[in-house]
DNA sequence: ACATTAATTGTGT
DNA sequence: ACACAATTAATGT
């Protein structure tokens, strides 16, 4: 296995032995939830192959997309939990057929003490996940739902690496927190002037700018 | 191939 | 936001 090239900020052979040793690979089809709501988490994702949606729930039981995890990545969300034995605030769903690492709760913890990689690993994707909050806080903050709307396909077909994107109105309006209608109307605008294409369950991205 | 049904999308209020 | 119409895809016969 060459976690080294998923994982490039790990390279000290004690760690990459440590991890081979104890960590247990799962997979998950895609729609299978990971991690949900309420729940406890003993153990934090290394995500070696597909992607997974964080999202968040409000108190009214609406979830809100936050934001993808990408092979080489891991869920910052969940290492808090894990320290401090809290219940999941996240849901965290295979986008893709997923594959990845499960790394122990409580080796998280000494592994910080014990290799100065994992440490900077760690540290460097809290980094990365606080910028991609404040993107998102950003933009529901100062956008109109059009332009996210816009932002959220261009992220979605990147992430998943194609040019067309499988699913419905419906769901889009969740990861939005926002209606079916609303997600709607704005694609229609968005297929006559932003260069889309929509079809039952697809949509076709590959001419927007 | 055709009819039936369910799911997704469109529209008016 | 809701109700309903229209369209498309899936399934059974």
């Amino acid at each position: 296995m060459d976690l080294h090239k998923i994982f490039p900020e790990l390279h000290s052979p004690e760690l990459l032995a440590s991890i081979q040793e104890k960590a247990t690979k799962k997979s998950f089809k895609a729609g299978d939830i990971i991690i949900d709501f309420g729940s406890y988490i003993k153990f934090t994702p290394l995500l070696l192959k597909g992607v997974i949606k964080i999202v968040r729930e409000d108190k009214d039981g609406h979830e809100l997309f936050m934001y993808y995890l990408n092979p080489g990545d891991t869920c910052a969300v969940s290492l808090t939990c894990c320290l401090s034995e809290q219940k999941s605030e996240i849901r965290a769903i295979a986008e893709d057929d997923v594959e990845l690492l499960a790394i122990p709760a409580n080796l998280m913890d000494s592994w910080m003490f014990s290799h100065l990689d994992w440490k900077n690993f760690i540290m460097n994707t809290y980094r990365k996940r606080f910028d991609e909050l404040l993107k998102t806080i950003d933009e529901i903050a100062f956008n109109k739902m059009d332009v996210r709307l816009k932002n959220y396909l261009k992220k979605k077909a990147l992430v998943t690496g194609k040019n067309s994107i499988t699913s419905t109105h419906q769901e889009i309006a969740n990861d939005l927190s926002s209606s079916r209608e609303v997600i709607s109307r704005l694609l229609k605008q968005l297929e006559k002037k932003g260069g889309i294409k929509l079809g039952r369950n697809t949509i076709d991205v590959s001419e927007l700018k």
